[in-house]
This record gives structure tokens, sequence and C-alpha cells, in this order.
DNA sequence: ATCACGGTTTGCA
DNA sequence: CTAACGTGCAAACCGTGAT
């Protein structure tokens, strides 16, 4: 019996979440834009409509911005998190097995359920979602990962479904048709490199791949393009997954909202950065055996003299502790810093990283027996959950940060933040 | 000739 | 007025030294 898969995957999610509290922002060409006010990562149907892409830099669109009064806020992380929690956690009471995707996607099995009203259930999943946030969502449903993501894709172009995709209640035939005419860069992991080597070999429809014999695939396409195919085929290659899975690489890098030259500055931004990383690894419970940091001037510049280089530090013992890892990277700042440049990005990766139970102390280590996570960090963590994330910071951090990113239209945070919510009241 | 390993690049979301 | 273009992760790739 084939499975039944459902994507659950938000509207314009970043754009809908700030008119949920903002209504002026309704029927009107709304752009969220990505960190540091860069590029566009969300866009309103009026702002697709006038020609705004995805990803496209600011700058770019600036004049027809003006021209067509399209409204751009910053993104505002903080509300974007809670409302996802929000619709998650709903999503959850409709199926016991659920993947939180990403923050505005997630996968629910409804294998056995409702075997023919499984179409009108999902679409009720999409209108009591509107209810209780206020937030459009599209549901996807096929025999496979692949599928649901598909189908959701089509739910979102074709408003004659309603909202709500259902290959497994559509003859072959029918599903073949969208097959058809849907182009292979379509399909989840099949992105702009992949497809025009696909097309180089005569495929171009997302049908064409799926009558492909994965074992006579060429070898120049990697395994996963085969699961892919198979999925395509109604088999599960691509599993729910129940947990996340610990990250093996955890990194945090930012440009600047001002290109800066003093070492001071890249050391405190290094340093936040450290901060920030070092929280994630003690969240996944992990430690890491190995920093590399790096700093850059801008890519896009072209009129002055640029810059990057990088270190790595492999560390004499694996740790989660932000001060000891603050030390090994502004003495690896001190190595790889050349003055007289201006640099826009800098950025932490945290690597070889091992679960904190695994831990294994250096044979010659002054440390007696099993090195626990340390009870300071632990502190650390507990006032900044408890009390807000800024409360306790390092000092290396730095006080003002004037190089922090651009931030010129944020919204308040409605949902998390008490003066926020004092600030959104007086406005109104 | 083959393997494991690390560092680097590529690709995707 | 100016200048202004994201982030995070894993897979794939590739050179190296060891066997």
């Amino acid at each position: 019996m084939n499975r039944s898969i459902a994507l659950v995957d938000c509207n314009n999610f970043y754009v809908s979440c700030e008119r949920v509290f903002n209504p002026k922002l309704r029927n009107k060409p709304v752009v969220v834009l990505s960190n540091n006010d860069g590029c566009a990562v969300a866009r309103s149907e009026e702002a697709k409509a006038l020609g705004i892409r995805m990803g496209e830099p600011c700058f770019q669109f600036k004049h027809l911005a003006r021209k067509h009064n399209i409204i751009t806020c910053s993104s505002n992380y903080a509300l974007y998190a809670d409302m996802s929690d929000r619709i998650m956690s709903i999503l959850f009471k409709f199926s016991p097995s659920q993947e939180i995707y990403s923050i505005d996607e997630c996968f629910l099995d409804f294998t056995g359920f409702r075997k023919n009203g499984l179409t009108a259930y999902a679409q009720e999943i999409c209108r009591y979602i509107q209810q209780q946030t206020g937030l459009p969502v599209c549901i996807g449903i096929g025999a496979s990962k692949t599928l649901a993501k598909l189908a959701n894709y089509i739910a979102k172009k074709n408003l004659v479904f309603q909202g709500v995709c259902n290959f497994n209640a559509m003859s072959i035939r029918e599903q073949n048709k969208w097959l058809h005419r849907i182009k292979v860069g379509k399909i989840w992991g099949i992105g702009k490199k992949l497809s025009p080597k696909l097309q180089q070999i005569g495929v171009y429809s997302i049908n064409d791949l799926k009558n492909i014999n994965p074992r006579r695939l060429d070898l120049q396409f990697s395994a996963s393009l085969k699961k892919t195919i198979y999925e395509l085929n109604n088999i599960v290659c691509f599993e729910l997954e129940g947990t996340t899975a610990k990250k093996k690489q955890i990194t945090c890098s930012r440009s600047f909202g001002v290109l800066i030259t003093s070492f001071k500055s890249l050391e405190q931004s290094i340093a936040l950065y450290v901060s920030r990383a070092a929280e994630k690894l003690r969240r996944q419970n992990s430690y890491t055996g190995s920093i590399h940091i790096y700093i850059c001037t801008s890519p896009f510049n072209k009129k002055e003299s640029c810059y990057e280089n990088s270190i790595n530090i492999p560390l004499p013992e694996q740790t989660d502790d932000t001060l000891t890892l603050i030390q090994f990277s502004l003495f690896g700042l001190r190595k790889i810093y050349q003055n007289g440049y201006r640099y826009q990005k800098a950025g932490v990766i945290l690597s070889k990283i091992v679960s904190n139970k695994k831990y294994q102390p250096d044979l010659f280590s002054k440390k007696k027996g099993r090195k626990k996570s340390s009870s300071l960090m632990a502190a650390l963590d507990q006032i900044n959950t408890l009390m807000g994330k800024k409360i306790l910071i390092i000092a290396a951090e730095g006080i003002t940060q004037p190089w922090k990113m651009r931030q010129n239209n944020m919204s308040p945070r409605y949902t998390t933040n008490w003066n926020d919510l004092i600030v959104a009241s007086q406005l109104i």
C-alpha cells in the first residue's frame, strides 16, 4: 500500500507573519529582507507580480520599490520562530509522526488515515491553522517526501486545489499530466547545477526523470539522485526523521552593518559568533574538537583590493566551553588579520564534533576523570534562557558593537518580548 | 593499486 | 547625499601519505 506523506508549508511565511500583526501590510507588495537587510528572502504575491526575484539584492530593486510603494521589512526571526513553534505544535495534534523540516515546513505521516477523506481532512487542517494563527498554509500529499513536496508546489501554484494537492487521490493519468508539465529543476534536491546536466541526457520534465532506470544511470550522477527517482515512483527512500540528527558542523557567520577596519571590532564579532556557535553546541550535548575562523572583504567590491583568510585550530582537548573557544579563536584571528583592509564578514565553524558522553580526555590531561560540561556554562545558558538572550554576555563580545548588522525596519517582537509589545501598542 | 584522511569546493534550501 | 549582495549544512571532490 502507498504511504500517505504530507508536506505542510506556509505561504510566503515571513511576509505572512508580518501581516498577522500589521494589517496595513495586507493586499500590498511586501518584501522581507535577509540579515543585514541584504536580499529579498520572502515576497508577498503582489511583490512577486512586480518582478522581485527570490534572493535579489535589495539595492537592485530599490527603484522598483519606490515606484510601487513596496514595503520592505528587516527579518524578525524571534517573531518567525515563535509563530513556527505555534504552527508545529498544532500540527502535531493531527499526526504523531511529524518531522519539522524547516522554519515553515513540516512532514506529517498520514499513512492509514481516512482512506478517501484525506484531502478533506487536510483542507480542514489548513482552515484550522489559519484560524488559530492567522497564517495561510498549503498541504501536499504523496507516497514519498519528494512527491509530497511536489504536490505542495502544485497546490501553491494552482488555486483550484484550495490549498491541498493529494497525489494519492489522483488517477495515474492525471498525476503524470502534472509530472509532465513541470520542469525537473523544481524537484526537491535538484537545483540549478543538476538540472542542466539532466537536460543534456534528455531529461526535461519530472516525468522524464521518473521513467529513467536508476540502475542504468550514468556514474556522473549521485546516489541521492537515484533515491529521488525511486521516490518519484512511490518508493520511499527518505524516511521521516523522528529525531533531528546532531550536527557534525556548526557555523555562525554574519556580514557587518558597516565595513570595518579595526582589529578590535573583528575580535568582538568573532567572540560573539563563537558564543552563538558554542550555545548551539551545548544545546545538542556535544563537544568540538576543532575551530575554524575566517575573515574576508566584500567579494562584490571590485574597486578596492580584497583579502580573505582563514585558520583551522585543532583543540588540544574537546570542549564546549565558550571562554576556552574564544581564547583559541582570538589567537587564530591574530594570525590571519591583515591591517589596511575593510572587512565585510567574519565567521566561525566548529567541526570534529563529538557527543559529550563519548568524550575522551587527553592521555596526558591534568584533569581527572570524565570532563563534565562546566557549571559556569550551564548557569550562563540557564540565565539567558530564563531571563532573555543577552542578559549575560562575554565581555569580549563588546557592549556597543558598532559593526552589528543593519536592521533598519524591524517589526516589534509581538509574541516574545514585553517591551516590544508596549511599543507596538503605542504605535496603534 | 587502494585506502583513509583532511581540507576545499560544490550544491542546495 | 552615498553605498549597499545571506546563512548553514552536508556531500562530493581531490590531493596526500600510508599500506
